[in-house]
DNA sequence: GCCGTCATGTCCGAAAACCGCGAGACAGGG
DNA sequence: CCCTGTCTCGCGGTTTTCGGACATGACGGC
């Protein structure tokens, strides 16, 4: 009857030591989008985009997700890697955020490391910017790009979220590799 | 499975006086392109801006639609005053092209008369631009609006069809009003 | 070393161009 | 004087174009 329905998702909430967390889950399981509570307003402007007008209904997420999601923060740093996820965006964009799935925990790649590995190495701040429009938060770790030179730079859920995640990811690994070469 | 699903259509084609026809409908049976088949291009794209990627499947529109088309073009003149239509197009076309559907056969508006009924007579040139973008001619009738002064001023068929379809409504009707005002 | 410069993809807002008009000003011709 | 044809200009949505801002980094010049 309806003309493209709106698709719906299901929008969870959960408690993490940085704050409370946004959940975003299709009928399949899969992951559409995940970001800090504070950050909702974002959140819901890249959904419009990606999926247009796309209903979200309160509920809870499938149990594996949940739990896996719940298991990071608690320290198990690779309980996200087998997690699904679906976006929209451009194929560069798809591209970007493909790539930084590949980047293990406690290690972080530059920028350009990035634009390198996607084959577009003139692309840096294009990389940047598809850094930023990451509708997953986290679970595509776009957390773990920094500056060449081991800058922070930016990050879409407050810096502070940033350098925490990457902390957390650190304390766990042996191999650190500069995330901390800053004063 | 697929992400707001691309939404078919079926696009039939009927033979006319004026030459042959091109019939979208969707699942309900309601119209949503209807256009020669030399102005095939223009369709498409109207189709896609409205619609985005939508499919079209070759096939036969229902009955009621195709038969109504015919008796149109065989005399039955308010043949097809009946038929379900279902347009894109911003708030101020689809304004506009509701007003269409309101002229009689047989008779013409001018442009500024369109205007006013809708409520905002100085948007008389933008009038025209809507009726430009009409994605179902001949049912939504725009082919009924000239100029102030009676001239055709323009069809997006060709001002020769814009004229046979004015000769062919007014010769049944008795009050011709204007239509052939030109030498 | 510090600073300006440039390449790169995407989104967003502003501005401009486009017209299926029509009213008014004028110039000619009867 | 009246009528008519031509020209100019203002009108208002929609689409297109353009320019800027950015979660960078490599390079050349001082």
């Amino acid at each position: 009857m309806k003309k493209t329905q709106p698709e719906t998702f299901t929008l969870d909430r959960i408690a993490t030591p940085v704050g409370e967390v946004l959940l975003v889950t299709d009928a399949d399981g899969a992951v559409r989008a995940f970001d800090f509570t504070d950050y909702e307003a974002r959140m819901m402007k890249l959904l419009a985009r990606h999926y247009g007008e796309a209903r979200l209904t309160p509920g809870r997420a499938p149990e594996a997700v949940r739990s896996a999601i719940i298991a990071y923060f608690d320290g198990d740093l690779t309980a996200l890697d087998g997690l699904a996820v679906k976006t929209g965006g451009t194929e560069f964009q798809r591209a970007v955020w493909a790539a930084l799935r590949a980047i293990p925990a406690g290690r972080t790649w530059s920028y350009g490391q990035l634009a390198q590995a996607i084959g577009k190495p003139a692309a840096v701040r294009a990389v940047g910017l598809a850094n930023g429009a990451n509708p997953i938060g986290v679970i595509v770790p776009c957390h773990r790009v920094v500056g060449a030179n081991g800058t922070l730079t930016g990050y879409a859920g407050g810096l502070e979220r940033k350098r925490w995640l990457l902390a957390h990811e650190a304390s766990q690994e042996g191999t650190v590799q500069g995330a901390f070469a800053l004063d």
